[in-house]
DNA sequence: GAGCGTCTGTGCGGTGCCGCCCGCACCGCG
DNA sequence: CGCGGTGCGGGCGGCACCGCACAGACGCTC
């Protein structure tokens, strides 16, 4: 039975090669990651990168007046704080705690250290990297084409990938933040997949009751970024 | 007065250190670039990186339906082909030439071979990067919330700023795939914009008269996104 | 200068989402 | 046990954009 707290059960600390895993292991700090947290403010500079083992935390845009809308979501397959070593050090987004669980962290200098002393380290960030992009490339097409109810379960495909067990803990309202829409039309559309028995919720907590439903119910926009990480972040290389 | 086929009207290639440049010169190979050249498809290996000097690229991504929309746009201040040194060598999205230009091109595997050997062309080609996602996000963002008024706006602005002069050759038709929207639309909104004095434009030709008055129509997006470049990207350090 | 293809303008019904408001149910708390 | 806060359901008018259809207008070709 694997531990909670081993932080290989973030897929890219996993894929470490033994040497770069040495390293890293007496740096990282354990963190927890409780609902709402923001672990980088837009346009401030960040202190660490985030390596999520249960949490999922939302790469989310805010406007000048308030409304919002995700940009990506990043969850155990990956790493919080590009910025950090793709340059700039900021970004105009925010990162926000979606889910609340526990992850590994690197301070900012250490995690551009080891960017730039291992190729191994380096390829394996740029690849997820690349794999980001084409999630945030494919919710802007998604943001333009798609009807709610189809978003509604990408979005939802997208999160229980990054969980363990079919619930996720999550307000209607909040769900409507991340996608950027109105909570009522949240409402419509999860009552839509409840109705026809895809999934199943209370006062905060959604069950899903039927992953190939959604698959079957969603737009094409979800399977091409999952066959993107696929393609990109094969399964962990080390042991 | 520049030389219309100097390399260095690049950006990123302007930005190169002196001895990086020593390197690429006899490696880059001129290339004019029509309107609606394909660069890249979609799920393709590239064979070359593209850099720009008067051309215009977009990343589009086209759904299974034949709808499109435009993820990023690439001129004089970017590469197109970044998933060549970021890793896969490929992506779900297409690149077309949208406004007929000139640029120079690295065959692939020259490409990599410099991103691994030289610390400040990788650097610049991962800020570039970075600002290109700030891009993308922007329009995932922009998508969601902004009436297509304003998208059209920042879509000029965007498209002006990587062209010489105030002319753009553009049927309404293409801004429209390239916003993901009917044609229609986009002739409502010019419409619009030319009853306010803001452009003028006749069968595939549009001027922009007042750029200051389309920049105060836009939405936040724009802003943000040239921000991001301003400060990722200062201007040319070379000579 | 006749003809045709391309680009732009307009009209019309339909619809997905918006903003707003209210009702209700459930839960925790004093 | 009563009460307020939170999460969900529903209604209503409005509007931006859609799909479609068609007409005028310009410019190129022969």
């Amino acid at each position: 039975m694997p531990d909670p707290r081993d932080p290989r059960l973030n897929h890219l600390i996993a894929a470490l090669p033994a040497a770069d895993w040495a390293r890293w292991a007496p740096q990282l700090e354990w963190v927890q990651m409780p609902l709402g947290q923001v672990l980088y403010e837009s346009g401030r500079a960040m202190s660490h990168v985030y390596f999520p083992t249960s949490a999922i935390v939302s790469l989310l845009y805010v406007m000048a007046d308030g409304s919002s809308a995700e940009i990506a979501v990043v969850g155990h397959d990956g790493v919080v704080g590009i910025a950090l070593f793709m340059g700039g050090g900021s970004t105009p987004s925010r990162a926000v705690v979606q889910s609340a669980g526990e992850g590994w962290r690197l301070r900012g200098p250490v995690m551009l250290e080891e960017f730039n002393r291992s190729h191994p380290v380096m390829h394996l960030m740029l690849r997820y990297t690349q794999a980001l992009i084409t999630q945030m490339a494919q919710t802007a097409v998604c943001n333009r084409h798609h009807l709610l109810d189809q978003q509604l379960c990408r979005w939802l495909l997208l999160s229980m990938d990054r969980l363990v067990g079919n619930e996720l803990v999550m307000t209607q309202e909040l769900i409507a933040n991340m996608l950027g829409v109105r909570r009522e039309g949240v409402t419509e559309a999860a009552l839509k997949l409840q109705r026809d028995g895809l999934i199943r919720y209370a006062r905060g907590r959604i069950t899903v009751l039927d992953r190939p439903g959604l698959e079957a119910r969603t737009c094409e926009c979800y399977a091409v970024v999952k066959q993107e990480y696929d393609r990109l972040l094969p399964a962990r290389t080390a042991d």
